[in-house]
DNA sequence: AGTCAAGAGATGTATGTACAAGTTACCGTC
DNA sequence: GACGGTAACTTGTACATACATCTCTTGACT
């Protein structure tokens, strides 16, 4: 909010915020497509009834619709209005991320028990994965996640000091630790995640409550920053009951993902 | 090559292709920034110069510089000319549906034998999740996917009928099924695919030579047409040690899937 | 030497114009 | 009635221009 100074710009109307035209556009699009105000399947106004709707010329109009058409929600061509089409939103990184924020966008409350939050020198493979040398000291955060105080993932998370040594001003127990890295202003940008199946060792079955041996989903992530430096190295161990990933895509190339609970309730 | 009736259009140049101009100008800046001439983390051309390279106005430079924004090969924003990044391209769909495809891109053989291919009649579960009747006809396929020999992966797979019937033309220990499908111009245009883990059962440690009650990869598969038609139903249990599965997302929102062998060679 | 302001140059945004290329509907002809 | 051509409309592409906004450098002043 920078511009409040009166008469120091001519402003006039700008309806509703001061982002850029075309974003607006996109915005209220989108707005429509959603509601159902434009239905689906069916095509949507042509350009020049947006350009003399809005009053605006056809670039901010075309630029909204190649955002739209991007993101998937109009499929159109040459000569043919664009056809709307009802998609499912993502916004993938937060709640891909974050174990707080995806039991909330699943209707469950997220619990955790710290089981240890602790400094010590980086082991020979995370030290490779992080890109440090040998003995360089990383921070170590092991906690049990809860989804409606039902265990329900053991995480396993390391990160490079610099980072780390956050935490311990941070109570882990409450609030979610990606929300205060963020806030932090931690370059959290880039995350690789891979998954594969193992056996629960002893402390996975003693924390999980399950066999030894018994199958877990195991997803190691490492987390960088936006100039490719390894900020985290972590792997978590779900319980295949309580969460499960999927992966969406089309022969046109988008891909969505998402974490979902098994279908039994 | 279309453009040597002389005299015919007035055509002029038009360097290499018919493309449009930003198609051939994003073409030319991707192989610039692969090829190392456009060194990675070093600013680009500013585009008032790719203009007077080209001879064009700014229009298409950006609408290029655009397009390569957004497949993540350049980074960078306002004030400041764009920074070149190297990244590994994908092309998910193909190489994510078909096992054949996957193998070869990482160097390994693949291979097959098939347990069993048969019509017979839904089950309660496949015809709920095919949007079938209880009952009615679909076809399945039992395969057992090698990599250079060594069993991999155990894949179960329902067809609906009209799409298996082309399965009993085909034999399925030689070539890949999907490209099969495709060449037949079967819709595939979207799939759903949900990981999670299990423990071997008696059929799947038997062929993929494990112990039961070994941790499994699973990955079940729903195939759909453009019009959201269910067309296959599948599960396929992979050794963990033979395969993993990759996402990798950013906070910009593109993600980029793909499937991998492990790490140990 | 350090600091701040001005300016040059870059990208972002928006308008207007023009033409090419595809789709659809209409209408006359056979 | 069937066919084909044309006209109107749509989107795709390209160019020219103007201004806003941000970055970085330069240079003068303290």
């Amino acid at each position: 909010m920078r511009s409040s100074a009166p008469g120091c710009h001519s402003q006039l109307v700008k309806t509703s915020e001061d982002l850029p035209l075309h974003q607006r556009l996109g915005a209220e699009f989108l707005r429509r497509i959603e509601s159902g105000e434009w239905p689906e399947g069916l095509p949507v106004p042509s350009e020049s009834q947006l350009c003399a709707e809005f009053g605006t010329s056809r670039g901010p109009v075309r630029q909204a619709l190649a955002m739209l058409r991007s993101a998937g929600s109009l499929v159109g061509g040459r000569g043919k209005p664009p056809v709307a089409r009802r998609t499912t939103p993502s916004q993938p990184f937060g709640t891909f991320l974050s174990f707080t924020q995806w039991a909330r966008t699943i209707g469950r409350e997220p619990g955790q028990s710290t089981v240890e939050v602790a400094r010590r020198r980086a082991s020979a493979e995370t030290a490779a994965r992080l890109g440090l040398a040998e003995g360089e000291p990383v921070v170590e955060l092991v906690r049990l996640r809860l989804l409606d105080g039902v265990p329900a993932m053991l995480e396993r998370s390391t990160f490079v000091h610099e980072v780390g040594r956050i935490l311990f001003d941070f109570d882990p127990d409450h609030g979610s630790v990606y929300q205060e890295l963020l806030r932090r202003e931690v370059d959290l940008h880039h995350a690789r995640h891979t998954i594969d199946a193992v056996a629960a060792g002893p402390q996975d079955a003693d924390l999980l409550r399950v066999a030894a041996g018994d199958p877990l989903l195991r997803v190691r992530r490492l987390t960088t920053s936006s100039q490719g430096v390894p900020l985290e190295d972590a792997d978590d161990r779900y319980l295949p009951a309580m969460a499960t990933f999927t992966i969406e895509n089309t022969i046109e190339g988008r891909t969505v993902i998402g974490r979902y609970r098994t279908e039994e309730d």
